[in-house]
DNA sequence: AAACAAAATTCCAAATAATGGAACTTAATT
DNA sequence: AATTAAGTTCCATTATTTGGAATTTTGTTT
């Protein structure tokens, strides 16, 4: 049976915008998704306010949560709220330092950020979010990861509808049906059928674009990355301010982005492919 | 019942130098025991080498690693190595950003670093590792975030016993029961004894120091911040190469890193303490 | 290429842990 | 002080996990 199917279009209200994925299945797929909602959410949750999300009966609810703080995945304030725990931390570190995509992508993206000058995003899909992997920006010093690891919708992102462009049409179809549109900016693609011509746009043209979809003044050209076994599959961006990167200069870095993006393919071809 | 306590001193194998938190309670927590296993090891795991460590029966350590995968919390390459999952940066990244105690801490942390100009961390006891919150340090262009998450044992970190100094005499002794001591330099602390001593002299200048007791070359003065509660036990550091730091100046810190983990308190309760 | 060995995966009756409705306790509000 | 809402505990029922052994797949040797 396929797992990348999607169900419950009727899902209840969302905590944000983001879709929520649905993999109830057994004890820790209701754990973690318990957890997702308490990551998804802009403010910290009290009990009741999981509850009215959570599909869950008060009981298993609450010691779902209980079992979760217990074993630091969650933290439970004074004033009954809860937060992530800071064990995942341990965790996602290790993810990020071993991801071989990351990895095998990093000097491409070092290379198309001294060419363009401006931020490079590594991304990869899951389910209808998009996670941000890797940065690469100038001197600023922004607190770089505090967008590594951030989730953002995929059909209002130049990763994301990269990415979506290299699924295959079922999958694609799925997750275009999970998603639970909502309008960020005056050009957000709200709809289904609008966002399917998107991607078929992307696929003819090998770009996507974020013409500012997401967040006012901000733009970026992206292109699609995909391992070959399409366990990864992501894409990577050049985004910068609307007052400094026209439209066109964008589309002037289409190609190399483009390029750039074959470039980590093969190379995850070359390292991945040969079995270790 | 104390939910601190720890249990089985005769615990089986380690995967690396640290000792495994025990709390298999419930399916929850063995499956995120197991995830620990994997993230804790140094290098990628196949199905043999968790079971050999994990003391669950084969068809049982199956299916648990397979919900994992299911869950996105750990991800299988085709040569069979499990590696930690993407989706758990995304947790993360909101367990970063929410977390209190940092965003109290981090103006302070920059101040230190202004002062002192080498490299100020933050970082939070659990169990018998410190997990590093924050990090503040110059202008390279060091990959920041490789360090945020990282986990390192208790014992031979600055800012590990300045958090030992500040527990209660029981869970002291509790977690100190808990190290599997492992040599890393010639200056190591391997003796619950010797380890104990360190923590009552710490207890009485208010500083912890590392000479060189994790990495040779690496010195670093702390001092312990804890919360009022107790919810959050960690400390902070200024850390620096032993060639160009020497130990006097090193100790010439040590007031302005105590009056810096004070202040940071006093903001602890300050806004943590009224409630919200 | 066939045979062998080792590792990974599946199976299912028995054992165990999760479930969920309702009762109860604690905190907040009038 | 009384009232209401939020959070927590309880326990017989139900569903899920368990784990030993059999099976399949993968990798190695002849």
């Amino acid at each position: 049976m396929s797992k990348t199917r999607i169900e419950t279009p009727d899902a209840p209200a969302e905590v944000e915008g983001t879709a929520r994925q649905r993999a109830d299945t057994g004890t820790l797929g209701k754990a973690i998704s318990v957890l997702d909602i308490v990551a998804s959410a802009s403010e910290p949750m009290r009990f009741t306010d999981i509850l009215a999300v959570s599909d869950q009966p008060r009981g298993t609810l609450h010691r779902q949560l209980s079992n979760l703080v217990e074993e630091g995945l969650l933290s439970l304030g004074r004033d009954h709220s809860y937060s992530v725990g800071l064990r995942l931390l341990k965790f996602a570190a290790k993810a990020w330092a071993g991801n071989q995509f990351r990895v095998i992508a990093e000097p491409h993206l070092r290379r198309l950020h001294e060419l363009t000058g401006e931020t490079v995003h590594l991304g990869v899909l899951r389910g209808s979010e998009v996670i941000y992997l890797d940065k690469v920006e100038g001197r600023q010093a922004v607190r770089m990861y505090s967008q590594i690891g951030n989730a953002s919708p995929v059909y209002c992102t130049g990763v994301g509808k990269a990415g979506l462009s290299a699924l295959p049409d079922d999958e694609l179809k799925a997750v275009v049906a999970s998603i639970r549109f909502r309008r960020f900016t005056d050009s957000t693609i709200v709809t289904p059928e609008a966002l399917l011509a998107e991607i078929e746009a992307i696929r003819s043209s090998g770009n996507a674009y974020d013409r500012e979809e997401h967040e006012p003044g901000i733009r970026c050209v992206a292109a699609p990355i995909h391992s070959a076994d399409r366990s990864f599959v992501g894409g990577l961006s050049v985004t910068g301010p609307a007052y400094r990167i026209s439209q066109e200069l964008l589309e002037s870095w289409a190609g190399v982005v483009r390029d750039t993006a074959g470039r980590i393919m093969e190379d995850m071809g070359a390292r991945l492919g040969p079995r270790t």
